[in-house]
DNA sequence: CAAATATATCGAAAAATTTCGATATGAAAA
DNA sequence: TTTTCATATCGAAATTTTTCGATATATTTG
């Protein structure tokens, strides 16, 4: 974890709906309705009902999503047309050790 | 912690200088000149410190510490007309303990 | 008490982010 | 292979953040 990144990573963290994401993304199970086509969270929650929930537009969305994967916050699988993400723990890890002592 | 806090958190932590500072406050003998009224870093780092290793103008500086210290990042103390600046270890770890699982 | 020093606040210009609708792309279904 | 569905990208307006210089406040010092 260097600055340059902590600090992207803040920018995602800076706005309460992308932090209800990543809260949301604790527990897809318990937060999203069950997938139709595929039928586990292993690779997370599919673009279109993290939209639904946010209440924000498809393209926002898309632009929120693609920004907290790019900073290593979200991991994105494609299946078919359905893009699915789920948390990055291992950044999240990285990035709450460089902000402790 | 609650999401309105965090995400006030995360704004702060979505700046380089800020995240510096942060980093600056876990060793302030390390990163500053000692106090020559003060002799101890028990309460942090007097603010024109933090300012002139900034670069950035004072109002600047005072403005971002002050952000800081309302969200409960730093803790602020007086000392006479300075005013010192520490971590506040207990609110960064609920905040880390928020992000992660 | 006047001057000096440290910090805080204010108002405003510049820069960055947010957010949308429109449109493009990619994949599956008809 | 055209249509449909899911997601991504683009351009632009609205909003927020950044940042400064000027000024105010608070405290110490002469």
């Amino acid at each position: 974890m260097n600055l340059k990144l902590a600090t992207e990573i803040g920018k995602c963290l800076s706005n309460t709906i992308r932090l209800e994401i990543l809260e949301w993304l604790k527990e897809p199970e318990k937060n999203f309705p069950p997938h139709e086509t595929l039928k586990h969270f292993n690779d997370g929650v599919c673009v279109s009902y993290i939209h639904e929930k946010s209440g924000l537009s498809q393209s926002t969305i898309s632009f929120y999503l693609t920004n907290m994967e790019k900073c290593g916050l979200l991991i994105s699988t494609r299946h078919g047309k359905w893009s699915y993400l789920k948390r990055n723990e291992k950044i999240i890890n990285e990035y709450t050790q460089f902000l402790t002592k």
